[in-house]
DNA sequence: ACCAGCAATTGACAAACATCAAGCATGGAG
DNA sequence: CTCCATGCTTGATGTTTGTCAATTGCTGGT
């Protein structure tokens, strides 16, 4: 096993229990939770190692358990991030439900601890399981309205009045006004839609709109301000 | 009822047969099927009618029998067209799903014949009928995936090649090389991103790369050529 | 046939954003 | 501690796209 990028763990009991818990699983009897898991893997990968490759047929459901993974679609030699996922999220759900190839492909940022759970495993239980199924569709549901918001900002704003709502939207509800950025300011960049080149400047502008950023630090030194550029809409911008 | 602009009518037989043809209907058992329908109406709009308003609640799954339907999205006083929906498409489910608001608005672009099925019938047969609950998680990472490739096309290419891929994919795949812009332009430019005088100009500017537009009529005289430009991508465009 | 109203086009200009090419910082390996 | 790799920044420039204003052209109603 030395030397061995990956390794593949039997779960924990801790782990499994979290996984229990989460929206997707809670409710679903216990005989097809076992189902689920059974053929499943606890699998950990280091930093910036490509997960998934788009055009493939999916083999497995994925959940973050630990760390955090870049969504991106790739086209020619240009790349570009569709979202970045923390602990406890799903992904390529739809691509499983419908057995078709993958339309992202996927990387971890850090060092990332992933549960995959049989494609197969996923529609036999939901077929079995009510509860499942409505959690699955509930799921789902919820991925699409995330894609509904990001297409909505993406069409509707300038890159600045993006960023400016990420910052609004990272920042701690209450509290201090100072946080670090979770990824790295090339990802963020490709994420909110621009180069690393036009963000750095992006970022040097929103010093005239209430902000302060020096390395991953970013403090909003004047919230008001801030909010009238960045102009934020329930509809786009709400959890 | 003279003068009323809209009109319910009962279900007629030739339609009825129509809607439990689809997909989302075909493998559902009959009791359930009724008990959609029973609370169910087939509605008739006007050209150009507000049918569904941002931010409100969901009542009814809607589909479209007749006609044609813009799903758009607002932002101050800007709005951005997400989709244009031909007969047979279902729309609104993610919301009727979650029960949760509405994120997009929609509009009927001609004279339109929808269906509005409860949406509290919609949920309460997905949990009874598994085959109704297997179509609408279909359905819905479907109308996922759409959304994926848009996404993916608005952020890694020019209006000018998105515009392209819209003439590719419009085309008819045998014989005649015309067909009619099922749309109005501004729509169209409002779908691919752009304002129509940006529009107008791409489609001038495409007269470069083998494509001759006079009024809706769009002739490509030179497939190769817009192939090129276009570099269309399976799994971007394919449907 | 005429006119009103709206879509589409065209021109001139400005803003937003990308690209290319240096430089500058930071942080880990030796 | 030094050096290198890598991410970030900055400057100069060009492309893409939006805005505003005016005009053309089409269509439906009387």
């Amino acid at each position: 096993m030395t030397g061995d990028p990956t390794a593949t763990v039997t779960m924990r009991e801790a782990d499994l229990n979290l996984v229990r818990r989460l929206p997707l699983f809670a409710d679903i009897e216990s005989v097809h939770f076992e189902q689920l898991v059974n053929g499943a893997f606890l699998q950990s990968f280091p930093r910036r190692l490509e997960l998934i490759r788009e055009g493939n047929l999916p083999d497995f459901l994925h959940i973050v358990v630990e760390g955090s993974v870049e969504l991106y679609g790739m086209l020619g030699d240009h790349e570009t991030a569709l979202a970045v996922l923390q602990p406890h999220r799903t992904f390529v759900l739809a691509a499983v439900v419908r057995d078709e190839v993958y339309l992202t492909s996927a990387r971890t940022l850090a060092a990332t601890r992933i549960l995959m759970i049989p494609a197969d495993a996923v529609r036999s239980v939901f077929d079995k399981d009510a509860a499942f199924a409505r959690a699955v569709v509930s799921e789902l549901a919820s991925r699409y309205r995330d894609l509904v918001r990001g297409l909505k900002s993406n069409k509707l704003r300038t890159s600045l009045e993006r960023l400016a709502n990420y910052v609004l939207v990272q920042a701690p509800k209450r509290g201090k006004a100072a946080f670090e950025l979770p990824l790295e300011k090339r990802t963020l960049a490709s994420l909110l839609g621009m180069t690393p080149e036009h963000l750095s400047r992006a970022l040097a502008q929103l010093a005239l709109h209430g902000v302060a950023v020096s390395g991953q630090t970013v403090t909003i030194t004047d919230r008001a301000r801030l909010q009238r550029l960045a102009a934020p809409h329930p509809l786009i911008d709400e959890a």
